[in-house]
DNA sequence: GATGAATGAGTGTTCATTCAT
DNA sequence: TATGAATGAACACTCATTCAT
C-alpha cells in the first residue's frame, strides 16, 4: 500500500509537488531528485509529464467516483444525496494532496488542448459525476424525500459546481471554517434547499423572474 | 473609458490572452505583439508580468465588490442577497474574460508565494466579500428573511465558496446551463436552503450528525 | 563583405562548425559561444537550428545559381557546358565550407520530412540546376557542337549527378587530386563524352542492351 | 544464409531502419523492438551502434568489391569496364536499402574521427575500388580500347567519383530516370568520354585550358 | 516614454550504454 | 547469452527581463 515501487514513488511525489507548488512550478528534475531517480527514469514509467498528471487525475477521479457510488447505493434520496455529500468531503479530506492537484490548477493546455473543448477524458470523469447525482436525485424526487424544480441533470450539475467549487475554496485557504464543520454545513444547506415541501414556495416567490 | 492608452491596450490584451490560454502560457511578447507595442514598453507601464496579473485581479474585484455593495444595499435581507446573487452571475457574464483568469489559473506563486499563505491583498479582497454576505446574512436574519444555524460569517464563507464553485465550473465548461437559468437556479436554491422557518426543521433531521 | 552583423556572424559560425563536424553533431551552444552571442540571440535571427541550415543551403545555391547561369550564358553550347564545369568547380573551390554542408550530410530530416518526399525548396534548387544543364545541352545540340542521345533533360541530370559526386568525393577527402587539376579532368571527361559525331558510334556498340 | 541468427536479424533490421531514417535518427530501442531483442542484447553483438554501422558497412563493400573484381576479370579493357559499370548499377540496385546508408549519411564522427581524416578501413575499401579501376583502364590502354590522358590512378578516381556521385543522387531521389536506363546512359557516356581515338582531339580543343 | 535586440538560466525530453538478475 | 529497467549527460529551445539607443 505505501509506495515501494518506482512508478508509485514517482506519482507519489509528483502528487506532492503539484500540491505544493503547482504543476506548471513544478520541474521534472525536482521530482526526478525527490523520489531518488535519475531523471531519464521518469520517461520509462510515464509518457511525459503531463501523462503524471493525467495518471493522478483518473486515479483519484476514479477513486472518488467508485467511492462515491458505494456510499450513496442504499436508502432514501435524501439519504443517499447526504451519504454522497458526507463522501465528497471524507474523500477530500484524506486526499488533500491529490485533490489539490484537480482543485488548484488543472494545467490549462490538458484542460482545452488547441481551445477546441475539453479532451474526452475529463468531460468522461465529470459527466459520471454528474450521473451519479441525477440518479440519487430522482431517486429523491420519486421516493419523496427530495424536492426541486427544473431537470435533474441541471440540477445534478449545479450542485456538482457548488460542492466542488466549496472544496477548493478550502484548498485555497480562503475558508477558514475547518473541514468537518464544513462538510456539516454544507449537508444541511443543501438538504435545506431540496427540503420536500419547500421548493413550491420558492418557486411562488421568484416565479416571475426570466 | 475605451482603451486608448497604451497601459489600457496592454491590460485589455492581457486578459484576453490570459482568459484564453491561461497565464502561464501568454507570453510577454505575445501581449506587446497584440497591443502593438514594443515589449520593453511593458515595463514601464508595469513592474513585470506578474504585476500585470495583479493589477488585473485588483480592478475586476474592486469592480465587483462596488457594483456587489451597491446591488445589495436596499431591502430586506433576503431581498438583498437575491440581488447580490444575480449581481454576482451578471458581473461574471458581463466580464467573462477578466474572470476567467482569477477562476481558472490564479497562478500558483502568487496565490501561494513561498508556500506560506495567500499574500494580504488577495485576502484583503475575499475577506471584503465575506463581510459584505455576513452583512446581508445578518440583516435577513434580525428583519426574519432569512434563516440559518451557524455563526453568520462561517455562512458567509460557504455562500461564497458554492457561488464562485459554480461560477468557476460554468468558465470551465463543465457546466451546460446558460448563465441566465443557471443564475436563476442558484438563487432559487439558496432562497430555499435560508427560508426562514426551514433551518430548524433541517436541523432536526440532521441534527444529530456529527 | 566580412561578417560584422550578428546575423552574420551566426551563419559563419555555423558553415564551419557543420562543415567540420557536421550538423547533427553541431550543437546550438556551440555556435553561441564561438559566434560570442548569447544561445538566445540564434532564436532571435532564426527560427531554430534548422533554418540556419536552411538559410546556408538556400544562400548557397541561390550564389551557385547566380554564378552558373551567368558564366554560361554566351558562346556556342560547347563553350557554355564548358564555362558551366569550370564555374561549378571555381564555386566550389571558394565556398568549400558552405559546399561542404550540402556535400556531405545534408539532414535526413531535412532531405526527406516524413519520409514523404524532398521539400520544395530543395527539389526547386536542383531542378533549376537541371534546365540550366537543358538549356546549355539543347544549345549545343542545335549548333551542332555537343552530341548526345537521349532526351537532354536525361542528360542534364546525369552530369549533375557526376559533377555534384565528383565534388562530393573530393569534399570528403577520397579524391587526392587538387581541385584544379580534377576541374580540368572532368572537363575534358566531359567534352569528349559528348563531342560531336561521337554519340552514334558508341550507340552502336551499346545499342542493343537492355 | 537468411537472418536466423540475431546477429543477422540485427543487421538486416539496422540497415532497413539506417536507410528508411538516417543512422542518427536511428534509435537503438527502435532497431531492439524490430529486430524483436532486448536494449541489451545488441551489445552482445556488437561492441556499440557505430559498430553495428561499420559493420554493415564492410559487408557491403567486401561484396561489392567481390563481385566487382569478379565482374570485371575477362575481355578487353573496355569490356570490362563495361562490365564494371553495369555491375556497379545492379549492385545499387540489388542493395538499395544497404547503399543507401553509405551513400546518405555516412555519420560523420565515424568518417572524420577527431576531423583528422578518415581511418584507414574506410580508405582502404575506397582504395581498393580505385585500384580496380585502375587495373581496368590500364589493360584498356594497353590493348588499345580505352583511351584517356592523365594518369590511370587519377582518372580512376573520377571514374569512381562519378559513378558513385551518380547512384547517390538517384539513392536521394534527385535522378529521376529509373535504374536501368541511368545505367546504360552512364555507361555509353563514360564510354563515349574514353573512347580509343577521342582523347586527342579532345586535347587538341581544350589543351590550353589551365 | 518607447524601443527591440540581446540575454542566459532553465525547461522537458532523448537515448546510447550499463549491469544486476 | 539474454534481459530491460535504470541511468544522466546532453540537447534544442523558451521567455521574462534588461538596457543602450
Amino acid at each position: 500500500m505505501s509506495p515501494t515501487t518506482r512508478r508509485d514513488t514517482i506519482l507519489a511525489v509528483s502528487a506532492r509537488l503539484f500540491a505544493e507548488k503547482g504543476f506548471g512550478n513544478t520541474t521534472t528534475s525536482e521530482i526526478a531528485r525527490e523520489a531518488a531517480v535519475a531523471e531519464g527514469t521518469l520517461y520509462h514509467h510515464f509518457a511525459n509529464k503531463d501523462d503524471i498528471f493525467l495518471t493522478l487525475f483518473n486515479e483519484t477521479m476514479d477513486g472518488f467516483l467508485a467511492g462515491a457510488t458505494a456510499a450513496a447505493v442504499t436508502g432514501s434520496g435524501r439519504e443517499r444525496l447526504s451519504a454522497y455529500i458526507r463522501f465528497h468531503f471524507d474523500y477530500f479530506a484524506k486526499n488533500q494532496g491529490r485533490i489539490l492537484i484537480l482543485q488548484r490548477d488543472f494545467p490549462p493546455h490538458l484542460a482545452n488542448p488547441g481551445g477546441v473543448g475539453k479532451p474526452a477524458f475529463i468531460l468522461d470523469k465529470l459527466s459520471r459525476i454528474t450521473e451519479l447525482l441525477s440518479l440519487i436525485l430522482d431517486a429523491g424526487k420519486k421516493d419523496g424525500t427530495l424536492a426541486f424544480r427544473y431537470a435533474s441533470r441541471d440540477a445534478a450539475e449545479l450542485l456538482r459546481g457548488m460542492l466542488i467549487g466549496c472544496t477548493r475554496q478550502k484548498v485555497l485557504g480562503t475558508i477558514t471554517t475547518p473541514i468537518p464543520k464544513l462538510a456539516t454545513m454544507v449537508e444541511s444547506f443543501c438538504m435545506d434547499a431540496l427540503a420536500a415541501g419547500q421548493a413550491g414556495a420558492s418557486s411562488d416567490r421568484h416565479g416571475g423572474e426570466r
